[in-house]
DNA sequence: TAAAGATGTCAATTATAAGTGACATTTCGA
DNA sequence: TCGAAATGTCACTTATAATTGACATCTTTA
């Protein structure tokens, strides 16, 4: 579980949106947020950037 | 750049013991290490969790 | 000063993240 | 309530993370 569509959607992007901003496709902001893969360390960076958070508040649990 | 190094020596381990606690080979610490791939976060996690910190103190700059 | 441990790096292979195109369903505003 | 936008998912391909084995160099320590 992360929070990558907590946060998007508080920005209020769509999937598109968020994937165009941080360059990939629209396809693997969905897998992410359906927790159905292991995104790289380089993509979870991207992500926080773009939606003006950190690492720990979209990956880290407990 | 990470403080994968920093927070392993800290620890007493080598970069052997890190790779075996974590689940990988040790060339892939030793690349992690020195900035010459991209982890994935199912890694980063690993890495985290047996160095004992999160991970925006191993992964998240400024 | 020899030997063992630790590290950096190479080549080749395997596993999987990520891309592309496409289609069905759901959601939501005009 | 119709149509467009948004989402979930499938199959297939491509890029690259991660593995394995090997070897050279550099530190330590017996």
């Amino acid at each position: 579980m992360n929070h990558v569509k907590e946060y998007r959607q508080q920005r209020g992007l769509s999937q598109l949106k968020l994937a165009q901003a941080v360059g990939v496709a629209r396809q693997t902001i969905n897998l992410i947020e359906n927790d159905k893969y292991n995104p790289s360390l380089k993509l979870c960076l991207g992500l926080a950037k773009t939606l003006g958070t950190d690492l720990n508040s979209l990956f880290w649990e407990e």
